[in-house]
DNA sequence: AGCACGCCGACT
DNA sequence: GTCGGCGTGCTC
């Protein structure tokens, strides 16, 4: 007897062992293997045969379950997502599986669930005439289709409904899966659902601790489940047995798809095809939904239910536009901030509310130049300056990590002229704290939330009233539901709106509407201060006027008219070599085969914006396939031309990678 | 991912 | 002459 195994290594396939007498090993089980001349790993059985391959074949040591680990439903998803999105099975299995579990450990009595605690639950809360509507209209959606994108504004209640919907799944026997974004760390939603669903809901996330999530993997695979999980992108390689229901939160969110390492998914496609073989329905709810759900909804794919009126009628804030051309010609700005934004501020302070203040960039400033010179430091391992960070006294790099000192002399002049140039929310919480010297601020971005307990503690104070002020990143952006908020600054919109990307109006659009939707959220009308370099663009109109549709329109047709998502599927190649002539070389030849394969369809060679990281030269090439064409065969194609070019002696050291459907 | 194998620099 | 740098390739 033979099994086939996949190791948690990105090996293109499975390796193939013999099976001892006495030992059993079933697909789904784990076995502990040998490799190479010392090392041994935890792999996964995905075949048992009796097919003797042409090698010789070393010998699994042990099985270490007793029943399988990985059921057939959940084997069936992987192996979609690894031809889907281009990678092997071993790397969904490394993604989905928890660390602990990959070790090997001595088999011991296992501990008793500290979930299983009885907890005390309370009732749900009964919904308004608005949004029983909305629930009754998503369950005549699945009626007839298993899809349903629930389009509904900050702040409208959706997640009232969610409970209600969740409710019913769970009385008729069914599995739900929530799945939410990275950023938002569930506490305030999960604490929602916690209070009551009590320990029927486990919790999945990755800032939770490895043995958390084993305990609720395991508990997935007992005889007593789950009902509700609520997770992150990962939950969706997690088994179920009987999933009734998945609702796909902020469906429109980045964090659903997997950048690196492999695989790069995307969670919300996945969940909408874990749904449909597991014969569930699905609800995407978002208050700015992807081009690529509304589009499928307008075309009838999906079910579509609108919520645009927030709870209890509380009215949408006032959005007012500040020209930062105009503020800087008439020199009434201080820094980054308007005169008018600081008055707004110093009234919100005045009358007792809170402010939350948006800049989507981190550190002090993202430039250091030298007066003189014009000289500004650079990282030696990426093609990017240096962001200055003050409370560390260093100059960083936000694509490899690396930093370094802040040289007191220009190093190329030897002149003292270097200055600090753009703002960071470092910068901004100075400037704002040297203005408002009696205002408490705080700053939430990536380097005050580096653990759990920061980043709690930084929600805690803004929801006691400790903090007037909050300035962060888009971390300020999701999900957080603060009743004492009135007032919104978004700094600069500008900087989102002029990044390469076709995605950029969609994304800044989103942004900008879901940092919006941060005020007035319970008894008040809020206001939001969006100041801009380009006021008069069509973006920021939409903005004001909280008009999803007319962004929808006005991007759908850009996109039909250059051919992109929604109306094509992408696929990018990325090369990466630290030698710049092998990456051109090997970016030409593998575009003329592609070109011979897949015609026009091909695009590139093409510079990345960033087009050098961590030592290596990168090159992109991208692939803009039909949506009538079947993906799994492109990706197909694609990998054997891929493997072709990479067998070459010239290429062999190159990294190439596919990004299937790239955000 | 590791770990061994292999081909060029500064050393007891 | 060798010790060791890490680039390259393989693992059933």
């Amino acid at each position: 007897m033979y099994c086939d195994c996949i190791l948690p290594l990105p090996l293109e396939s499975s390796l193939t062992y013999s099976v001892p007498a006495g030992l059993f090993p079933q697909v789904g089980q784990r076995v502990f293997v040998p490799l190479g001349r010392s090392k041994h790993y935890i792999a996964l059985v995905v075949r048992v045969h009796d097919v003797k391959p042409e090698y010789a074949t070393k010998d699994i040591v042990e099985v270490m379950d007793d029943a399988p680990i990985v059921i057939q439903s959940q084997m069936s998803l992987w192996k979609w997502i690894a031809d889907y999105y281009a990678c092997s099975l071993g790397e969904v299995f490394k993604a989905a599986i928890p660390s602990t579990l990959k070790k090997y450990v001595k088999p011991r009595a296992r501990r008793r669930s500290s979930a299983d605690l009885p907890l005390e639950t309370s009732p749900m809360h009964a919904l308004s005439d608005v949004q029983q509507q909305a629930l009754e209209q998503i369950k005549s959606v699945w009626r007839s289709q298993p899809t349903c994108l629930l389009h509904g504004v900050t702040s409208s209640g959706k997640t009232e409904i969610y409970i209600h919907l969740i409710d019913e799944a769970i009385r008729q026997g069914r599995q739900v899966l929530y799945l939410l974004p990275e950023i938002v760390l569930t506490t305030q939603l999960s604490e929602r659902l916690r209070s009551v669903f009590g320990s029927r809901l486990g919790i999945y996330h990755s800032k939770y601790s490895d043995a958390q999530r084993v305990e609720v993997y395991r508990k997935q695979l007992s005889d007593e489940p789950y009902d509700i999980i609520v997770g992150v992108r990962s939950s969706v390689l997690l088994p179920f047995r009987r999933l009734g229901l998945v609702i796909v939160d902020e469906e429109h969110e980045t964090s659903f798809k997997q950048q690196d390492p492999a695989p790069r998914y995307n969670a919300r496609n996945v969940a909408l095809m874990m749904a449909a073989s597991a014969g569930a329905k699905t609800l995407l709810g978002s208050a700015t939904p992807s081009l690529e759900s509304y589009d499928n909804a307008r075309r009838g794919k999906y079910g579509l239910v609108k919520l645009l009126t927030r709870y209890e009628g509380l009215e949408l804030p006032e959005v007012e536009v500040v020209d930062m051309k105009e503020e800087i010609r008439r020199k009434t700005a201080t820094g980054l901030f308007s005169s008018r934004l600081l008055a707004e501020v110093r009234r919100t302070l005045e009358d007792g509310y809170q402010t939350i203040l948006f800049q989507n960039r981190r550190g002090y400033s993202p430039l250091v130049e030298c007066k003189t010179c014009g000289w500004v430091p650079q990282c030696p391992r990426c093609d990017v300056s240096l962001t200055f960070h003050k409370r560390l006294g260093r100059l960083s790099c936000h694509y490899c990590g690396y930093t370094t000192e802040v040289p007191a002399l220009c190093p190329q002049c030897e002149t003292e002229s270097l200055r600090t140039k753009g703002f960071g929310t470092e910068r901004v919480e100075d400037t704002l704290s040297q203005i408002f010297p009696e205002a408490r601020i705080q700053r939430m971005d990536l380097d005050t939330t580096r653990s759990r307990s920061s980043y709690e503690k930084i929600i805690e104070d803004f929801q006691e009233g400790r903090t007037d002020i909050l300035v962060g990143t888009q971390m300020v952006a999701k999900g957080l539901d603060f009743a004492n908020v009135r007032l919104v600054g978004i700094l600069d919109a500008s900087a989102m709106l002029r990044l390469p990307d076709f995605r950029a109006h969609e994304r800044g659009f989103q942004l900008m509407a879901q940092v919006a939707g941060r005020a007035g959220r319970h008894a008040f009308k809020g206001k939001v201060i969006l100041q801009t370099k380009e006021a008069s663009s069509d973006v920021i109109g939409q903005v004001v006027r909280h008009d999803y549709e007319a962004m929808f329109l006005s991007q759908s047709e850009e996109r039909q008219c250059f051919f992109f998502p929604p109306f094509c599927r992408l696929m990018d190649i990325y090369l990466k070599h630290k030698d710049e002539h092998v990456v051109e070389h090997m970016a030409e030849e593998m575009s003329a085969l592609l070109r011979q394969v897949f015609g026009e369809r091909v695009l590139g060679p093409m510079t990345p914006p960033v087009a050098r990281m961590q030592s290596l030269h990168i090159l992109k090439l991208s692939l803009k396939v039909e949506l009538t064409a079947n993906p799994i065969l492109v990706v197909a194609r694609l990998r054997e031309v891929i493997a072709h070019v990479k067998s070459k002696d010239a290429f062999r050291s190159a990294t190439v990678t596919l990004d299937v459907d790239p955000l």
